[in-house]
RNA sequence: UGUCCCAUGGUGUAAUUGGUAACACACCGGUUUUUGGUACCGACAUUCAAGGUUCGAGUCCUUGUGGGACAACCA
């Protein structure tokens, strides 16, 4: 069959150029360098994902080279699990690797270059050090060390290695330019004397080498064809050249850096030091806790590797800033697991139902098939009596008939088994409804061929027999922060934003089939999700997490505000927004305003207020901001419960990245003082540090 | 005050290298349904701005605007 076309990224079309222009396809090489320092995260699997993807696109090999040329930080455990979730993902590399293998190689090397007068050692404190480097705007300054004798430098260099000098006395530089406009080739470090036992050179070594030292010279000497990192590392790339180039024998393969944008969740952070933070300070269970966004955290938390290579794959490659709406990870796993798992019955908040024209001794056994619409799962029974649970959430006395499920008087079908109907409310002395009595339609039931099991009634339950059903514990995950870049607000902590409700803790029923599960098993329990048995569940106290839960329509069909009225004179506005926000003219700008301010008289109050409540946009922040601060609209702030909503969206349009927002922001606290006091810190901030300047000028104002 | 990178719907990516904006997710509307799930159908952007080159520009040039990276004896 003739291949699907599939576009390319940026760095297969390098690939495809180089190909092109005379590299043979036998000399692609790539290589997934992690630093042995903490867990794989999702970012890391779409690095793995590229450099992997790529190795089997081009029929390539794929080294896995350990990065661990900082004993202080590194540790065997962290190799381990490496390895471990990147075999989980599917992925087999050629040949495991260790910059440390290189160690003596690189030694050897830094010799041939203080031999050429292109190292040298220096022994002033890292202060004077710093000092000489200059800033990104201003060049540096040659140093005393710097021309130091090949004699001299070679005997210091000795030393260094034996371990006669004490940590931070001496370094050896590489000899570039201090004037470079590149910091990085401002003299950088190559080795430092680091008295510390490494993993798997012991105490054989007293000096280390730096990153960019052992990055290029270990692809070089593994032939990498294109070594691929992060976008930060742009401006090493010089760096790198420069040190392959010192060393490189003209007829072997010399390695490219390429960089791309690493990849970012909503609702989560990504980095390592983050994490640690998170798994240190207790906010979570560990490095594999369920709402980590660690490869061993999603894990545990039911996803397959096939859902994370699919979200790799459709995330795609690119060189800008992201954040990708986790919302397509959650797609990606439900989607896997939708065509693979077993639908079972649990109920996690139980109601008792008793069918009271059902015999108290009897149980019946209903034929259950594993999935109803595709074949090859099999089936079970699934015992039924006279007193079931169905979901709390699943009974109401009075409803509207938007409303599916079991209502007083009303018909409902439990699946795989018998029409329902409720006959009568029991409830206690709080008037808390503890019992629901009903009758069951004996020709009914599902399967049996009669007319009455043709009939159609609107909802169907899932449901579990009281005496047959197994107690299990569930565990039930949220997103680990409330905000969608918890990391991006530079005077913010992002453990701020950490939300105190991610995990609870319920005890559920599950059908007795569930008696046998084996850790890591996947389900879904119909109706609610998608769980698996954790790492903690035994035979006799089982344990479910909740991987996901499905798409639930019904919640929005009743959390939908009914206040909010199609409004034709927002939706006029929308559009100029979106231009305002666009447009560079001041002319353009004043124009759009007017208008802007004109059909602003006609917005009410009342929208506006449950507008700002969802505002999830720039365009949209920054429309509801004009409309707020025209003269014509007047938002009802006495009331206490309107306070808190507007004063919360001015907090986030303070922080938006873009200006014209803030500015908008700044314009209403302006206008109305009494938000002044909630966002002081923030706008003294900005007073100062606010790359607009109108933002400046406007908050000297007040 | 420097150098470099980036800019396509709410989000993430495409666009046969200059030929008339595609895919997925999200959202909204609908059909089917013994899971308010799934599946299916439909709606949703003229590509940051201005100018230029061209028969033709998301793609090339210029200027501007916005965002990001770079001053660890970390990687």
């Amino acid at each position: 069959m003739s291949e699907e076309k599939k576009s390319l990224n940026f760095l297969e079309h390098i690939i495809e150029e180089d190909l092109a222009s005379g590299l043979t396809k036998d000399k692609l090489r790539f290589r997934f360098p992690p630093e042995p320092n903490g867990y794989l995260h999702i970012g890391h699997a779409a690095s793995i994902c590229l450099n992997f993807g790529l190795g089997q696109k081009y029929n390539a090999p794929v080294n896995l080279r350990f990065d661990d040329t900082n004993p202080a930080k590194e540790e065997q455990e962290y190799v381990d699990a490496i390895k471990k979730d990147i075999k989980w993902l599917g992925f087999q590399w050629d040949k495991e690797l260790y910059s440390s293998d290189y160690f003596q190689q690189l030694h050897n090397w830094a010799i041939d270059l203080i031999k050429k007068g292109k190292a040298y050692i220096d022994n002033q404190s890292s202060e004077a050090i710093a000092k000489q480097k200059g800033t990104p705007t201003e060049p540096g300054v040659d140093g005393p060390n710097r021309n130091r004798s090949v004699e001299e430098n070679l005997v210091l260099f000795e030393k260094m290695k034996n371990g006669d000098f004490e940590e931070g006395s001496h370094i050896l530089r590489a000899k570039i330019d201090m004037q470079h406009v590149n910091m990085h080739m401002r003299d950088p470090i190559m080795y430092r004397i680091l008295k510390k036992s490494h993993h798997r050179t012991g105490d054989t070594w007293n000096i280390y080498p730096m990153y960019d030292w052992t990055h290029g010279e270990s692809d070089y000497i593994e032939q990498i064809s294109h070594s691929i990192c992060t976008l930060e590392f742009k401006s090493h790339r010089e760096l790198y050249d420069w040190y392959v180039d010192q060393i490189r024998d003209a007829n072997k393969l010399r390695p490219k850096q390429r960089e791309f944008a690493r990849r970012n969740l909503s609702y989560t952070v990504m980095s390592k030091r983050k994490l640690l933070q998170l798994v240190e300070d207790g906010h979570v269970n560990g490095w594999d806790d369920p709402r980590m966004p660690t490869i061993s955290g999603l894990r545990r938390r039911g996803y397959t590797p096939e859902a994370i290579v699919k979200f790799s794959e459709i995330s795609g490659v690119s060189k800008r800033d992201n954040v990708t709406d986790v919302a397509l990870l959650e797609f990606c796993i439900k989607d896997d697991l939708n065509k693979t798992a077993p639908r079972v019955l649990a109920v996690l908040n139980p109601l008792k139902v008793v069918i009271t024209n059902y015999p108290e001794n009897k149980e019946d056994f209903f034929d259950a098939s594993y999935n109803d619409y595709v074949d090859g799962f099999g089936s079970r029974k699934v015992p039924f009596s006279r007193e079931i649970y169905i979901e709390k959430e699943d009974f109401r006395e009075e409803a509207n008939k938007k409303f599916f499920r079991l209502k007083l008087n009303g018909e409902v079908r439990l699946k795989n088994g018998y029409i329902i109907k409720a006959n009568d409310v029991i409830k206690n002395k709080q008037g808390e409804i503890i019992e629901i009595h009903c009758t069951y339609d004996k020709d009914s039931l599902s399967g049996s061929g009669t007319e009455a099991s043709k009939r159609k009634v609107k909802g169907t339950l899932h449901w579990v027999s009281v005496t047959h059903a197994l107690k299990a514990e569930v565990r039930l995950y949220d997103r680990l922060f409330n905000d969608e870049a918890p990391d991006s607000y530079k005077d913010r902590d992002f453990k701020e934003f950490i939300n105190p409700n991610s995990l609870k803790t319920i005890e559920a029923f599950v059908e007795p089939s569930l008696k046998s599960v084996k850790i890591g098993d996947r389900f879904q329990f119909q109706r609610l999700g998608y769980f698996n048995v954790d790492n903690d569940s035994k035979p006799e106290q089982l344990i479910f997490n909740r991987t996901v839960s499905l798409k639930d329509s019904w919640a929005k069909i009743e959390n939908k505000p009914k206040t909010i009225q199609p409004d034709k004179t927002i939706e006029g506005i929308m559009p100029l927004a979106g231009k305002y926000l666009k447009s560079r003219e001041e002319d353009e700008r004043l124009t759009l305003l007017a208008q802007i301010n004109k059909q602003s008289k006609e917005v009410s109050s009342e929208t506006l207020l449950n507008l700002i409540k969802n505002a999830n946009s720039n365009k949209e922040y920054l429309a509801y901001l004009m409309i707020l601060n025209s003269q014509n609209i007047i938002v009802d702030f006495s009331k206490n419960e309107n306070l808190e909503p507007v004063n919360k969206f001015i907090g986030v349009a303070l922080q938006m990245k873009n200006s014209y927002v803030r500015f908008q922001a700044v314009n209403f606290i302006g206008k109305h003082l009494d938000f002044k006091t909630s966002h002081e810190d923030l706008l003294k901030i900005m007073s100062i540090e606010d790359k607009n300047t109108h933002i400046i000028e406007r908050l000297k104002e007040f």
